[in-house]
DNA sequence: TTTTTATTACACCATATGGTGTAATATCAT
DNA sequence: ATGATATTACACCATATGGTGTAATAAAAA
């Protein structure tokens, strides 16, 4: 799989969009990440090896503890993607509309 | 789940962003849509109801065809989401200045 | 009317995902 | 040394995903 991929993909569960939520907010304990949520501490873990993969973020173990911060760098490519079609949410294009504008974006 | 999380999730595979590409280009049929792909036709009526299910494309019946149309609008979600890390995305932050920043957004 | 064309439905399969419980590891505190 | 704490590893499970082949439907063409 390509990277953006692997990004989308990381950021598609709200678990995970919870986490760089928190994560934004500066670095934090395993403990702490894992506190919003009622499922089990391994559940966190996994959705921290997904978002790791993605290079989403980073860990960095102190003494026991393990903190984790957020890297938002791969969030670049994914809003580079999307902006590509920011044009079109804006107005209703009916098909001439678009076809013309098709036609313009070529010369 | 939530609406995010389906559009986030539909255009995190590879085939369905050509799909979404192609279809910025002007409305087609769907043996139009499914030509660049090396899979079997199933497979793309696959994408395509993953689409559907996240907002992203309309089907219209036109005789035995099937037009297929962008609707971009469930991007914006998504485009706004990933925006909020903007800003995490071009420098570097260490730790300290992340937080300096974090309380300043406080004040 | 028969046949081709466009698209979908259905049944199937391998692998991925997101969760669980229990055990292991490593570090800190007593 | 013993015990508590933080985190991960492993084995397991149900469901989702992305693919396949074959059959069904509907409309156009012959």
């Amino acid at each position: 799989m390509d990277h953006l991929s692997d990004v989308l993909s990381a950021i598609s569960h709200p678990s995970r969009r919870a986490i760089i939520g928190r994560l934004s907010k500066g670095p934090a304990r395993f403990l702490d990440v894992a506190e919003p949520f009622d499922t089990a501490l391994n559940a966190v873990t996994k959705h921290l090896k997904v978002l790791e993969r993605a290079g989403l973020i980073e860990k960095k173990k102190q003494g026991r503890e393990v903190m984790i911060s957020l890297r938002a760098e791969p969030l670049r490519a994914a809003a580079e993607w999307v902006h590509e079609y920011e044009r079109f949410w804006n107005e209703r294009l009916d098909e001439f509309a678009l076809h013309f504008r098709n036609r313009k974006g070529k010369n």
